[in-house]
DNA sequence: TTGTATGCGTTATCAC
DNA sequence: GTGATAACGCATACAA
């Protein structure tokens, strides 16, 4: 496949006896050019099958029109419906993106961020990796560096608190208080909780929601009932036979980690014979697709995730607007829904 | 957020006193440039943060190292897994990826790849929407636009088979032959099938497929169990309302569009008290996620996404390295592999 | 209204 | 080995 030589300007220009700044005034509507030439030019780009090298021009304009967004899995539900919420909105400005992907590594999201910085992004649109630890020294430099390199941040639910940046977050505590309080309505008495890896901010949130829930309604929080680091289907199966084992286990699991952690619980419960929920109630997160379709479907929390994406995007370029008046850092707080399946409705209303 | 101006070769030069050229000599380990002024250049260029200009560089070349995806919808597990596949090999040679959607649509498809186009991509990557009937005279105009400028054009999956391009596609027809086999051997009869859109080549070699199937085993072909049509789960439900409504009702359904369409079925048999898969077999196609979660579990047929994408970008890479001696057109063929699961075994083994 | 000149940041081709 | 210079294609300030 030859490249083949693309029409310029000069061409069009050449072949119409005016000058270059002519062609290009015609072609983006600036300037005066005399109505009659201008058709003229626009019709011959047209012949010649002219196509703007957006290249050229975003050098000559200083930006690059593009918007990196970089996430732990493409391939999650979550991370791509976010995804298709930030093309949607992109799109429509005439930006591109550039999706790059972590599979949770530390090493890779320094890596794909550097990239973007090079490609000289307008705008870094990122949720951290499990092993971005936010509270080990220099941990977080990659992104300071897109800072430093003036190009506007966006972090989005998975967020390192300590950075000033844009963000947009799931009210991740009420969402998983609300949750805990359902379950205690169903009279659940023992509930558990599967927690990820607590260097991430939302899943101390999480956390602090099962906590605040069991104190405001007078129940002990028991240690053993506690599973650290259970954030994945494997790893929520684990806890669940190590729960499941216990002199006095629990009466439901709440997996505030992820909707693939709940299917370890579900799995292992199926598996060992007891009834959901009348046994065991559970509860996951992110409202993943399947959850609906598993028997019992999945009581869960729904992020709002498309709307999540076009709310990122809107925000840069509402922040880009007013970029003189604009404050570094601002959180954008989405309240995240119960959505309530039979896995924890022990009474029928 | 002010754009700041980021450090050039003309920085680093006038610091270290020598020309912007042997500083690009140095960085890009070209041409003849002396040792320790070369470490030297490293060095102050690490140090003022230096970052190359993608941009101007890529200008200069004549080439954008981006590649651009247009797949029917990014959050859906196939599509999802394919660009997975195509970022993991992009990644490592340094291109990106521009990532559309086209909702399906015929004509956001056309402005995605148009947008492409502009972008001057080296590479477009589809899978053309279910509006985009290859049949009609210049329905695939875009894509001819494409070759036009010189660009590589590779489709998969959903291909426009008339167009002289690279193709990856999954070996539909013997998929759909293997999967009706299957069922035939499970003892059912009266095997209906939902066919997809025919103006898409995948949905008429599944179909293909069936009918092959059914003619080797010596079965009937039955009319008025095919439904055209049925690509979508409110489509698959409605299709199977009306075969359950015959007179003589099939025993098995091959839902050849996707999983979604199997699940419609699926649920339309949960509702009405039929067993599953005692009296109604159901396979469906694409292996989501969700197939192994279903109760029962969906017989269905994995395409091997992500390998898939791999297979897409390699190829790529592969035809750019032998530019001369390429043939313009030339197809990959996966074969897919048919899951077995609960929903077609009525025998157990 | 149109043309001229210049620069965006790099890289490649020369000549030295 | 190194440096000057042109060119990639476009957009704009300024002069005409």
């Amino acid at each position: 496949m030859k490249p083949k030589k693309r029409t310029t300007i000069y061409d069009i220009a050449s072949k119409l006896n005016v000058t270059p700044s002519s062609v290009s005034r015609a072609l983006n509507n600036t300037g005066y050019v005399n109505e009659t030439t201008k058709k003229l030019i626009l019709k011959t780009a047209e012949e010649l099958n002219y196509k703007r090298n957006i290249l050229a021009s975003n050098l000559r304009k200083g930006e690059s029109k593009t918007i990196g967004v970089v996430v732990p899995r493409i391939n999650q539900n979550f991370f791509a419906n976010v995804i298709a919420g930030i093309e949607e909105v992109t799109y429509k400005k005439g930006y591109n993106l550039i999706i790059c992907q972590s599979n949770e590594e530390y090493d890779k999201e320094v890596q794909s961020v550097n990239t973007l910085v090079n490609q000289h992004v307008d705008c870094v649109i990122i949720s951290i990796s499990v092993e971005t630890n936010s509270d080990e020294t220099n941990n977080c430099r990659h992104l300071q560096n897109v800072l430093d390199h003036g190009i506007q941040l966006i972090q989005f639910d998975r967020v390192a608190d300590e950075l000033e940046t844009l963000k947009v977050i799931n009210d991740n505590e009420q969402a998983s208080y609300e949750a805990i309080s359902h379950m205690i309505d169903q009279g659940y008495k023992r509930i558990a909780l599967l927690e990820g890896p607590q260097n991430l901010a939302i899943f101390r949130q999480r956390k602090n929601g099962y906590l605040l829930a069991l104190e405001k309604h007078g129940m002990p929080v028991i240690d053993e009932l506690v599973i650290e680091n259970a954030w994945t289907k494997e790893l929520g199966a684990e806890g669940t036979r190590k729960l499941l084992g216990l002199a006095e286990p629990p009466d439901a699991i709440f997996a505030s980690t992820s909707d693939f952690s709940a299917l370890g619980v579900l799995e292992v419960a199926m598996a060992t014979g007891i009834q959901v929920p009348q046994q065991l109630g559970i509860c996951g997160y992110s409202n993943e697709d399947f959850t609906e379709l598993t028997y019992p479907s999945i009581t869960t929390i729904d992020q709002y995730s498309v709307n999540m994406g076009k709310t990122v995007a809107n925000l840069y370029f509402q922040e880009r607007e007013n970029a003189d008046t604009v404050a570094v850092s601002k959180t954008i707080s989405i309240k995240p829904k119960l959505i309530i399946r039979s896995s924890t409705q022990r009474l029928k209303e």
